[in-house]
DNA sequence: TTTT
DNA sequence: TTTT
């Protein structure tokens, strides 16, 4: 079978870093992606979608030493739902992404998509005019040994 | 930004099939994921992700026509989050997958993924050995047009 | 940065494996991928993508074991760029994938795309009418560990 | 079948536009993917994959008006294969993408990835030490329509 | 609520 | 060089 999501997006927490028994490094926090589209009626709209994200090991350390809310990052890695009854009875669940590729985009992109095509002359500024930082440290690639991975 | 998943597996239920008040069909059905893993002690497990997905125009429609509870597939979307208050005033909200293309796969080879490598001699037959039927009726693929999908 | 690459498609030849001086297993295939599609003008056509495919370790060997020309995968993987001088002094280059992650998906289902939506009377039968084989022995899922990756 | 290619890179020259006899636009320009890995010896390495690619309609306007040279993109589409007879009767063959999603991503993070997590205290800065610009132009998000697509 |  |  096949599990796959790639998301771009923001941050929308700071990021928490548990360590398991073991001594393994989980990450939490949350992304999320914006998507803007016209309705058939021709209005412009955005659709949000905010979901959970999980890192392990090397990777939840350098997330946690790299990122903050609002950064903005590409993350590969499988669904994952998770079921459960609360304390009044009731079933729950949801969806999360186990992460095992993350890369860092930088903070300023963030509102650099749209789908506005009917007004091309509003926007703007070419993209070679958006030019600015150059040398900056190396930052790493996060990509997930498997083996870390717990379930 | 971008939002894409990627995912092959079984529907889990019949597709519902309905029209808007402008007469685009919207199907509704839901796939469950398989993913067999070890754990760090070695034992066997397997995580199942279960998650709804819609269709869209013919999209809909053909899928409505070829495919029923256990057919395997192959679907590429985007993650959609929706967010509400239910009757009693709580927050809900969930996730699932807006489908803009689907490849069918076929039913039989649900059993074909594990990850036991430790016995490749009980692996039995090669998969040639497994061979089977031909001609088959050409059945569509299904790749949607963006201009129908209503968000 | 990011690259990926996911096919299905079927093995235009049998696996050639070979070990490095380290010991590590490399399997060298290629794979076909169809396109069905209609132009402008109506007329059905179909575009092939062949490309050659590599697979590393354990994912080699299993490979070796239960692929052969004809299988049907998904594959996932990256595309690799590779450039060299050819004995008559001219520059050369060629496109494969480096595989890290693959599915077997049998070898019936070949036919099983197309677009031609105009004439859905005559897709024959529904896809649950082609039920056949159960029980088949467990295929490994490959999924390779980076570490075994030579570049 | 499936075929999906998935690119974060710079595009490696400037974007040539053309118009079919039908008068729909085709832009062609290359992108460069850099993946930065250590081999088993330890030692830092990089490999980069170049491939050409190709837009088609009112994306390929867009990406003329917006992209040049360096400009950082990720893209989706599909590995096209062309093959054909050269003039001194030899066969040649070419793998491209035919871009069908299209994602500005800005310039300047293209130094943003390495994996030498063997001196994270060397990382220098943090992310959030990078901010920088903020209310840019919206620039708009490529989602090409197939049906402008002629192949 | 669940598929194989 | 090619698969279905």
């Amino acid at each position: 079978m096949y599990n796959k999501v790639i998301l771009v997006g923001n941050l929308t927490r700071d990021i928490e870093l548990k360590y398991t028994g073991t001594g393994m490094a989980i990450a939490k926090t949350a992304i999320a992606t914006n998507r803007r589209f016209k309705t058939q009626a021709g209005e412009q709209k955005e659709e949000v979608c905010f979901i959970d994200i999980t890192l392990f090991g090397r990777a939840a350390e350098i997330a946690n030493q790299y990122l903050s809310k609002g950064s903005k990052v590409l993350v590969e890695g499988r669904l994952i739902f998770e079921q459960w009854t609360d304390q009044s009875g009731n079933k729950r669940s949801k969806h999360s992404v186990a992460v095992d590729n993350m890369q860092m985009l930088g903070r300023s992109e963030d509102r650099s998509s749209s789908t506005s095509y009917e007004k091309p002359a509003s926007y703007a500024q070419p993209a070679q005019a958006k030019e600015a930082p150059a040398k900056e440290p190396e930052i790493p690639e996060i990509d997930i040994d498997e083996d870390e991975i717990p379930f």
